[in-house]
DNA sequence: TTGTAAGCGTTATCAG
DNA sequence: CTGATAACGCTTACAA
């Protein structure tokens, strides 16, 4: 069997023996050196002549006359011509008989004499040819704030898992607090060709989201969503999720609630504040602006801090009310340092219910929120966009819930 | 200015209505087209011939005369030749101009004017195309067990942090504990061309490094490694890390102790178990069948049954060395559930030190593992891969350190 | 049903 | 220092 795996200045020196003009591509090159026989040390030398050694040869692998290929040598992937050599028919129609989709086109005797030859010489398609050709890469980027918040982790596996048996790739970003960072993430994500982009850092007025509009790219915003909603979008239900968890403080007696708020800037961090004003306001309990900590990075660090500052009033709070799990650990960490109790002096609430939050101590008094889910829809969603059915731009809510459990105590 | 933005079904139309044979270029094309002009109702009857309407032929923005573009309408973005075209150089002027490595061998002028053009009409290098010329995708594929697993997450990101400003992307998959998936998988990025591979799934014997490593990939393994070192890994000290947590349940008094130790078919697994034997044979304790459970699928619910089982034993162990922290969580959940006070009755350590193990109740007692400099020493490894400086292919081991909490107790 | 040939957008090489 | 050209590997409209 007869295969060339040639690289440029393989072929320059290939050529430069077979008295071809220089840069002729493989394919040329193939079929001058097929009908004849090179002696090694022609090769040799016009490769030096290159500034290649013979190790050099040796990992271009030219199988042929002259050359004895060792364990050691690099080959170049085969591609669709060399099947389509050995199959003794065209590349297009090695194409054909490759693609699921126009195989009963091809008759099955070919079908199934270029199958096997593709399999034998381990033949995979060039998936960048083909994007390049096809102008999709069957790939799409997620950018999330850090996967290191536990948050991240399920949304991520929910929307590969959503998207894997459609032959789609993810290719990750964590754009973090750095607005330049997510940008240049979808800039590169972009310059690749993703087919479709997820992002999960969206806020209110997003410069990310024009930036993939602008370029034309399908894209959905998990977890948040921009004001202006020009991007399908699936979320948890922020409002009503904290409205019942705020209800539930105060079912538990609490008249002097505070709250550790996320950022303003994000839908989350916004809706999350409206329903804890919300429930407060229907059964008339007051929010001091003292009882209120808005956080820009809704991170440990944050609750521990307001937490520090909300126990050091006159009158403290008898609960707090924390944006997230993370910020309510925080605030934790900040009683079990001030020697107050967690729940006996001040309880405290999450939100999210991320992994573990049922091991602490107390256990932490949450919502449940299914990240699983939410990954899971923004995936079809996006899919969908792909594939070109561009129903109207929605806002897909997935129900969230309170979860009971220590460290929220009746009084 | 003039700029044409074509794609194939409208190179065809506007082909016919010049007279041209039909699927000749772009840019063919456009030199036609640039000399006349059409009037829309020829070009969208030919349109209609191919069996397109006018909201595509809209689409596909035919900025001429003729054809008034709407705010609606999808460009396709602009090429270097529309940059090359309206800064009056060649192509692959442009190319070095935008190239900075290349820049010093233009004069500045030229740089500036094809600057400022390519900002003026938005130009973005199209990575897939340069992909394939050059033979590397900048793009690195990187397969994970689960990402919900959270000792993945800051493998990750320390990887992300690690590549990034060299312009690198990351492709994430989770194999979880199908073979089949993460096979898929690493085809599927092969295909891309990937750059290389960061394997954290990696068993002793492994098709998935043969199958990196028959592809020419540069591979490394992180967190494992393979038996026959056929990859450069960068791990943390398994042995020595469970030696000394061996040794420190031993030194609070403990006699009977067991292990739930993790599957044997990994480095970590493996070496973790081989660390708890050394130590306990030092100082002379025996670990019995009985108190030894090896678990394939080493998790929370893992960690769950083995512990009861452990329990339920006539003469339970005082001390329960779990293979990691959940399963760790599991053994505790066990503990709860029997009425089993952790640490009073038996004491638990986890390994990993995993976020929010030192929220847990009881705080647990475990082993420190920098996962995040595990995953930027991985990148930086498979860095110098792909670079070509292969260095002897080695093992990269990063120390960790017990951290002691509340649930190992002295006796 | 199969072959032909052009084209995707970029860049390496050669020629001036 | 710049322009011209061919090539990367694959897909697909069209011709046979």
């Amino acid at each position: 069997m007869f295969l060339f795996h040639l690289n440029e200045p393989l072929i320059c020196a290939l050529c430069a023996c077979a008295g071809r003009r220089n840069r002729c591509g493989a394919d040329a090159v193939l079929s001058t050196v097929s009908t004849r026989s090179f002696r090694l040390t022609d090769v040799r030398k016009q490769a030096a002549n290159n500034g290649q050694d013979l190790a050099w040869l040796r990992k271009c692998a030219i199988r042929c006359a002259g050359y004895e290929q060792r364990e050691s040598d690099k080959l170049m992937p085969p591609k669709i011509s060399d099947v389509a050599r050995l199959a003794n028919v065209h590349p297009s129609t090695v194409s054909r008989a490759l693609d699921p989709t126009k195989r009963s086109r091809i008759s099955d005797e070919i079908v199934a004499r270029v199958t096997k030859i593709a399999n034998d010489i381990g033949y995979r398609p060039n998936a960048v040819a083909a994007s390049m050709r096809t102008g999709s890469t069957r790939t799409i980027g997620v950018v999330v704030h850090d996967v290191n918040d536990p948050i991240y982790p399920p949304l991520i596996k929910g929307l590969e898992d959503a998207v894997l048996d459609t032959g789609l790739m993810v290719m990750l970003g964590n754009g973090g607090f750095s607005a330049d960072r997510a940008s240049g993430l979808v800039d590169r994500m972009i310059a690749r060709a993703v087919d479709g982009i997820v992002l999960a850092t969206t806020v209110l007025d997003d410069p990310l989201v024009e930036k993939c509009l602008a370029a034309k790219i399908p894209t959905v915003s998990m977890v948040r969503y921009p004001r202006d909603g020009s991007v399908t979008s699936v979320v948890n239900d922020c409002v009503s999720g904290m409205e019942q968890m705020t209800q539930h403080v105060i079912e538990c007696g609490h008249q002097r609630v505070a709250c550790i708020a996320g950022p303003q800037t994000s839908s989350a961090g916004h809706n999350r504040l409206i329903g804890v004003r919300s429930s407060l306001h229907r059964s008339g309990i007051d929010l001091p602006p003292e009882f209120l900590k808005i956080t820009d990075q809704p991170r440990m660090e944050a609750g521990y801090a307001a937490t520090m500052e909300l126990l050091s009033l006159a009158t403290p709070p008898t609960a707090i009310i924390c944006v997230n799990d993370v910020v309510a650990m925080g605030a934790m960490r900040a009683c079990r340092e001030l020697g107050v109790s967690c729940p006996e002096d001040v309880s405290i609430t999450g939100f999210n219910n991320v992994a573990f939050t049922e091991f602490v101590a107390p256990g932490l008094t949450t919502v449940a929120v299914d990240f699983q889910r939410i990954g899971d829809l923004a995936g079809r969603a996006l899919l969908s966009e792909i594939e070109g059915k561009c129903p109207q731009k929605n806002i897909q809510t997935v129900p969230c819930h309170v979860v009971s459990r220590d460290s929220l105590r009746v009084i």
